[in-house]
DNA sequence: CCACTAAGTAGCTTGACGGCTAATTATTAA
DNA sequence: TTAATAATTAGCCGTCAAGCTACTTAGTGG
């Protein structure tokens, strides 16, 4: 599953807002939700195969930590959307004001 | 539709990014894919209910256009999931820079 | 080795998503 | 008014995601 599915569902992003502060044991993470521990831990696969998190073992549990790298493609293809609106509207606005500019100059 | 789950299709962000060049029409849209017209005007709906985008008619046209602030609500929850992990780094820097001053001192 | 704990996998059910074709709506133009 | 065009909605179907319970695996410590 890619970023973007992995990032859609809610408890996921829940997740990923837990571990940015900081490691978390699978225990800590599924502690936090209703939904039954197999449930968590599917969704922490999924995150685990989306690159967006990993873990180191300690004794039988599992810390879970934010790998940022792949949380840094999707803002940057959100960066990359909206920098083609500005640079749209910087272009109406200079375009604008060339108009402007021609109108004043027929006074 | 909420607008996590709108992104998630790679079909909608590619509407996503030809929008965000400037508007098209639902048919220079649907030119674009191989998939049959009435698929790409649900992703359009859903786009649409998400607030991703929005439109204007002219004569029997739908003329689409990126709305970014859904966008830019996106971008800020992926800074400040960021954000985070990087105030953590920051913190861990300065407490080994602490650690390693207080060695020096004992030389 | 055996019991214990933490976590994950297997397998199932349900509901939603994304594709299709056919039918419908909205708008223009003759 | 009617025909034509652009686009959406309706309805169907296969696939897949997310939840559950039951079971298995991995690692610790007596």
């Amino acid at each position: 599953m890619d970023v973007y599915e992995a990032l859609a569902d809610p408890t996921r992003r829940e997740i990923v807002t837990m571990l940015s502060v900081g490691e978390r044991s699978a225990g800590e993470i599924s502690g936090r939700f209703e939904m039954a521990g197999p449930s968590v831990s599917r969704h922490l696969k999924v995150l685990r195969e989306s690159g967006l998190i990993s873990y180191r073992r300690e004794a039988t549990s599992r810390f879970y930590r934010l790998e940022p790298d792949r949380l840094e493609e999707v803002r940057q293809w959100m960066d990359a959307q909206l920098d083609a609106v500005k640079a749209r509207f910087d272009r109406l606005g200079a375009h604008l004001d060339r108009m402007k500019a021609l109108e004043e100059g027929d006074d």
